[in-house]
DNA sequence: TCGTTAGATGAAAACGGTTACATTGCCCCT
DNA sequence: AGGGGCAATGTAACCGTTTTCATCTAACGA
């Protein structure tokens, strides 16, 4: 079971049998096939600990994630994992539940047992923890705050995402566009509502920005949708930070009776699979995320190669997905059948 | 950075240090504490490989799964890391896409990395290279047809649950209930449809189940929808293998312009989040996947500790979800707002 | 006072590989 | 024919821990 088993079936030293299973060129045709032989019917394995205690090497990639919900945790390490395995990279995956303290003690841990990181850190604040834990490992940030570090961070263009959105919403005719913002402690959301401002004031300079609370949640959707119910004043659109405030707008307003998009516009974030079932069909900006995942992993690799990797930091952009929420009116009527795309 | 270094700082032999680090309780209290605090100090953490290498224990779980879509993935994984994090165990993940031989050798990869491992291989047929590629790791097998050897198996009771369902029909009122089934090669799909069948004849001796193919996909069920459409009869439900399935069967339904659930009932099976939103909202069997996968590693655990386990292998029994799409006619007209719970 | 014993510590042998270096044998060139 | 060089192989050191066993010290009982 061990290689000097395999040594001594094959009648080589461990040294030769090591080399041939590292497929090495210095060693002869006939004993390298030999060798394989027998270490094939022996049903040998090498045995991980010892490699990468001796090679320096773990052929581990740790990832290291909030605890995300929906589709994204799964279409993310879908990404990651499909870009490992094509390199022969394992993946050692953490998720970390409450805040700062508890991912550092993920990141400890995958010392000694990785040869690189992906970190995502959605939490805006004092990232310097990162840089005190993440040892002197390559690594790779997900759409993170920047650091003044020296980490190579990744991400999607929220800031972009968000302002294309409202050139969207104002080219189909809507002017008065209030935002549903996102947890302020949170990254993503802090873009998407500076994207939002940026382009709102850009368009108007005299303009305010409308922006109602929220934290990502439906219910918080549905809270800004009931607030909007209530107001003096009533916006032509609505454009929420995720696609699942988004959704809890939705029912607010047509539960209020307003009808979307005839009353109000309505747009989100993410696209999420509900978004494109659901009626009116909502329209959003969609987030590749598995690419956003393998990106982010060749980065990694590209890091660990030496490789300079300035030139291909550019965000992943989002894309507009125009659905039947923010059709200008009387341009289309809802569909029961989901619209939009695919 | 090594042993060695805290041992010289702490003037005390590697085995002390050791020793003080583990908790073992054969060091004097000041000398333990003086050696914590020179660990800390000189920010030293164990080398996992080195560690693992000689005390022959990895504190990683392996867990191999097929390619899954949708939330699956995130839930399952989730429900593994929550109880993994609270034992202090990593998690190394892989996934398969392709059949049988890729899986094989993601087996066979974990082999020295992992001191267990989690399989979820839904695939019917010939299992045998599971034992095989297992090496003599303790083992769960997730929702995978039970094998003659001596793996422990966990799952979702399908066959339970498809039961239940078509029950639900018939006490609606649903006599003739068609069924759309999953990819035959799938063992969730083949129990679905077992459960379908034997509640059916058990039912009516003379009855025939009514059985269209599928494969899980919503275009599949798009298909089924339409057979039905333009065949001779009309079934008074439809009971679809998955919810993807029910919702492409939905679809094809009302285009051909059929009411849910006035013309004919649907429902589905795994509670997806899509089916609370859709309209009408889709009746269901739902699937607790983050419990599929915190009692599967429960019970690898307790197997890693020679548990007998036998008691705690009644497979986990998904919940009926009754909401519009199988409603009595007349009963309650279909809402906007997602209904039957949450 | 002197074994006896238990508890704390150290020395060194594993663990299973990789790899630098030494050795061997062969071919080729002069 | 003898030496240089190269390719194939073997020897052994090393990676950083854990753990067994030996050693040392001090307290205790007779």
């Amino acid at each position: 079971m061990t290689i000097k088993d395999v040594a001594r079936v094959a009648k080589v030293s461990v040294a030769t049998v090591s080399r041939a299973i590292n497929g090495h060129d210095n060693v002869a045709e006939a004993v390298r096939r030999r060798v394989l032989a027998v270490a094939h019917e022996l049903r040998y394995t090498p045995h991980h600990a010892a490699r990468s205690l001796s090679s320096r090497r773990t052929h581990t990639i740790g990832v290291v994630l909030p605890d995300l919900h929906g589709e994204f945790f799964s279409e993310l390490v879908r990404g990651i994992d499909h870009v490992a395995r094509d390199c022969g990279l394992h993946l050692l995956v953490s998720s970390y539940h409450g805040h700062p303290e508890e991912q550092a003690s993920a990141l400890r841990a995958m010392r000694g047992r990785v040869d690189g990181l992906l970190v995502m850190s959605p939490h805006v604040g004092n990232i310097d923890f990162l840089s005190e834990n993440l040892a002197a490992l390559p690594a790779v940030l997900i759409n993170s705050q920047p650091t003044e570090s020296e980490h190579i961070a990744f991400g999607i263009d929220n800031y972009g995402g968000a302002r294309t959105m409202v050139a969207h919403l104002l080219a189909a005719g809507h002017r008065r566009i209030a935002f549903i913002a996102g947890p302020p402690n949170n990254f993503d959301a802090f873009e998407r509502l500076r994207g939002y401002r940026d382009a709102i004031l850009e368009a108007d300079p005299t303009a305010e920005p409308w922006v109602l609370p929220g934290d990502f949640s439906e219910s918080s959707g549905h809270q800004a949708g009931q607030m909007l119910l209530e107001g003096a004043e009533r916006p032509d659109a609505v454009f929420a930070a995720n696609d699942m405030m988004a959704l809890g707008c939705l029912f607010a307003l047509t539960q209020g009776g307003l009808r979307v998009p005839d009353d109000v516009a309505l747009a989100g974030f993410d696209d999420i699979p509900i978004a494109r079932y659901v009626a009116p069909s909502l329209t959003t900006m969609r987030v590749n995320m598995p690419e956003l995942g393998a990106h982010a992993m060749r980065l990694l690799l590209a890091l660990q190669n030496g490789e300079d990797v300035s030139g291909r930091l550019a965000p992943l952009v989002p894309e507009l997905i125009e659905r039947d929420s923010s059709r200008r009116v009387g341009v289309d009527a809802p569909a029961i059948r989901p619209s939009g795309d695919g």
